[in-house]
RNA sequence: GGCGGUAUCGUCUAGGGGUCAGGACACGUGGUUCUCAGCCACGGGACCGGGGUUCGAAUCCCCGUACCGCUACCA
């Protein structure tokens, strides 16, 4: 089994696109296949290299990796079409030899004209055949006139075209109603309908798996394969990824791309299983009933191993970044709390929260990471959710009328100020210390539940709202003991928090 | 316009001539007795419409409708 991907240069790797590479790498990994990477760059006006890299770095991100490809190399290549020039060109003049193609001088103008005439007139709109009759040597005068032709295939007519899509199963076309298509272009560059036949027939494709805006491009295409005496592949069309409103994602819809969804802060292993969830189903080929579990959360090489076309889903999806925020949430929690600092670490830079931590500021990130990953959708959320490490002030805290009013509580005061003493000459807080400060303060102030807990946040993180403070509090400690060149900001631990805010209280409350 | 494709909760789906039409995300309620997030429990929510075949249709057939694609010297 040979598939491919066979993305166009052209832009960013939508999602869409990136999920039929993904079925292509299922299928082909699944089976002891091979995967090939094709760049179709016959269109140079918008075909560059910059996005070929980007296409290249998105599935490389994905973990999407291609056994035969433009660096990769392979036996069948080159595999950029810009570099197979001389290949269209000698079958397309195979095919002129054989009289299944002919030269068409109409320019654009007049076949959109004609176009327009037919439409108008209820006809199909294909091309009305001007130059079919054209004989070779008229063909030839004009070439030698300076006329610079295309080529078109010769449709044969009044014939049914039918092939088995492996997804949709019988798909049939009448010919009459296709128009002979350009195959190579006055440029000299071939068409796609074209490339793409003799590329997947040399690279011996097995099977072509791609979207189903092809699929009425298939007939056109068979009839090629057999006018240029190669044998069918199968075919496989996936239906497309929509937006919310059920049109084609895109921009309008938000973040489209891999790189988009890498930059906010997507993990690649959760964008892969929630693309594959999109017209697939990991129980659909146990035939599984009960489910209710963790069923759909399924790592990509568990995929493969359960992947088939005739599972593949016959309508189109509607990408739902809420559920993939949820995939996201799942991969984060079960994820390497190392790899998820190194990670953040272009995140808190973004936020202001400048760092650039050697090993031991990563494992103190990492130790802290627990607190976010649980709780966070995305990686660029972490720096919000541990800011409370970073940033304090006691001033500011206290400048919130809802914070003020709060410490307008006698109980609440006491605590405060009984947490400082208790601070002054403790130790570190680790988790058992802070249970045991907090007893104390119980005990001291008689405050219990949330008025005993919630001023404390509020005087150690300066925040309503957080993490739990058995988890917060310890962290900040072992951020304010990090040695000064970990490459982390300064972290001012427990005891000085909670000075300071005594400290600012009694400016404030007098 | 022509041709092709598709149709199960808001969304992703399982199933498929007789089921209480199952699950997941989202949503709602409650719990987790510091908060937010999370997590847990419970709950509401669907077979596009019309004909036909059949004892019985969401399932099979036909028609319609809607949506998507192709109809390019884009891919």
């Amino acid at each position: 089994m040979r598939v491919r991907f066979a993305p166009s240069p052209s832009g960013q790797l939508h999602v869409g696109n990136a999920r039929t590479a993904l079925f292509n790498w299922l299928l082909a990994r699944g089976r002891g296949g091979t995967f090939i990477l094709r760049i179709e760059d016959t269109d140079a006006e918008r075909s560059t290299r910059d996005s070929e890299a980007a296409i290249v770095r998105d599935l490389r991100w994905l973990g999407l990796d291609w056994d035969e490809g433009p660096d990769a190399g392979g036996s069948h290549g080159p595999y950029r079409q810009s570099e197979r020039l001389h290949l269209y060109e000698s079958y397309a003049q195979e095919l002129l030899n054989a009289d299944a193609a002919y030269y068409c001088f109409c320019s654009t103008a007049q076949l959109e004209v004609e176009r327009q005439e037919a439409l108008a007139a209820g006809r199909p709109a294909r091309y009305a055949g001007t130059c079919r009759r054209l004989s070779r040597d008229q063909a030839q005068a004009r070439i030698a006139a300076g006329e610079r032709p295309a080529v078109r295939f010769r449709v044969p007519e009044n014939r049914d075209v039918v092939f088995t899509d492996a997804v949709r199963g019988e798909v049939r076309f009448h010919t009459d109603v296709i128009g002979d298509p350009v195959i190579v272009r006055a440029d000299g560059h071939p068409a796609y309908n074209f490339a793409v036949v003799v590329d997947d027939a040399l690279m011996e494709v097995t099977h072509v798996i791609r979207g189903e805006d092809h699929i009425s491009n298939t007939p056109r295409q068979i009839l090629l394969y057999e006018a240029l005496g190669f044998s069918l592949p199968a075919f496989a069309h996936l239906a497309l990824v929509m937006g919310p409103d059920h049109s084609p994602l895109s921009k309008r819809h938000g973040a489209t791309s891999v790189a988009e969804f890498r930059s906010k802060g997507y993990l690649p292993e959760a964008l892969v299983n929630y693309l594959a969830l999109i017209g697939w189903s990991p129980r659909g080929s146990t035939h599984g009933r009960s489910a209710g579990d963790d069923a759909e959360l399924v790592p990509i090489d568990e995929m493969a191993k359960r992947f088939a076309l005739e599972d593949v889903g016959h309508s189109a999806g509607v990408f739902d970044e809420e559920k993939l925020a949820w995939v996201n949430r799942h991969y984060l929690k079960i994820a390497d709390p190392i790899r998820l600092a190194e990670l953040s670490v272009p995140y808190f830079n973004e936020a202001g929260i400048r760092m650039a931590p050697d090993a031991r500021g990563l494992e103190f990130l990492a130790s802290a990471m627990t607190m976010a990953s649980a709780s966070v959708d995305r990686l660029n959320q972490v720096p919000a959710r541990l800011a409370l490490v970073f940033d304090y002030d006691a001033a500011a805290t206290l400048g919130d009328p809802h914070v003020r009013d709060e410490m307008q509580n006698d109980g609440a005061r006491a605590v405060v100020r009984a947490l400082a003493e208790e601070l002054a000459s403790a130790p570190r807080l680790d988790r058992d210390r802070f249970r045991a400060v907090a007893n104390q303060l119980k005990t001291r102030t008689g405050q219990k539940g949330k008025a005993l807990f919630h001023p404390i946040r509020l005087a150690l993180t300066g925040r309503a709202e957080g993490p739990e403070l058995d988890l917060a509090l310890p962290a900040i400690d072992r951020g304010a003991e990090l040695p000064a060149d970990a490459g982390m900001p300064k972290i001012l631990g427990n005891r000085e928090r909670a000075a300071a805010f005594v400290a600012a209280l009694d400016r404030v409350v007098d």
